[in-house]
DNA sequence: CCCTGATTCGC
DNA sequence: GCGAATCAGG
């Protein structure tokens, strides 16, 4: 598999959508997961809150100039002697990485209780849940659909005659003002996005933001399963 | 263990 | 440029 046009178009929207490198590979099919990271670094796609990443050790040249005697790497192809040159300094304003992440926003009403262990960490999306300042109070499955009345969808202009057939939103229609959420799977035909202008602060409308970010329910009290992007099985 | 992303480096 | 192997934190 090779990286075209559109299979980076794809990788870099659900980079930047919050999918993991796992489900990007997945969806891509034929290709790793390190293939997506390293495609990923490859393209300057930055890297997302990443589990080894968190804290950046401010210690450049503290690598042994002398000469480590262990190193008992299985695979020590040419050892990283790391250079390091004329470092006497190094001692600065610790500036902690504020990574912050422009989407993914993750609020929490102070009445809320945060006692909702959150079971299935891969439920597919990035684990967002609860509600946003939007309104879209966590719904159940019963009750899905139902409660939107928050953040009614303002449609000031019609900016979009007809939302649908004809124009549908593709991947390089996306911007920060139109609902990434995916219709389809990427690399079929009539794949796209829904298009709709955003709920302000989010990346999707306010409908899908009623379904991206839903609280999880005890377990035993989830029916149907909500269909999520990039998510589970092919289901159309 | 599982997951995650980061990095290295032979190809 | 690509991605397996590896590393390293959660």
């Amino acid at each position: 598999m090779s990286w075209t046009e559109e299979r980076i178009a794809t990788l870099t929207k659900m980079w930047e959508g919050g999918a993991t490198a796992s489900q990007i590979a997945d969806e891509l099919g034929g290709v790793s997961r390190n293939a997506v990271i390293g495609k990923a670094h490859r393209l300057g796609l930055k890297s997302r809150p990443s589990p080894v990443k968190a804290n950046e050790v401010k210690d450049t040249a503290k690598k042994e100039a002398a000469a480590p005697p262990i190193k008992a790497k299985p695979r020590p192809k040419a050892p990283t002697p790391t250079p390091a040159p004329s470092s006497t300094e190094a001692q600065e304003s610790p500036a902690a990485a504020a990574p912050a992440p422009a989407s993914a926003p993750v609020a929490r009403p102070a009445g809320e209780t945060p006692s909702q262990p959150l079971p299935e960490p891969r439920a597919g999306m990035p684990k967002i849940v609860s509600v946003g300042p939007g309104g879209f109070l966590r719904q159940g499955p019963g009750d899905q659909q139902a409660p939107i009345p928050p953040a009614p969808p303002r449609r000031l202009v019609p900016a979009r005659p007809s939302p649908e057939i004809a124009d549908k939103t593709s991947l390089l229609d996306l911007n920060d003002r139109v609902c990434r959420w995916p219709m389809g799977h990427p690399g079929e035909p009539d794949f796209h996005f829904c298009g709709e202008k955003v709920n302000p602060g989010f990346p999707y409308c306010v409908e899908h933001c009623g379904r991206a970010y839903q609280a999880q329910l005890p377990r035993g009290a989830r029916r149907p399963p909500p269909p999520l992007p990039f998510g589970g099985p092919r289901v159309r």
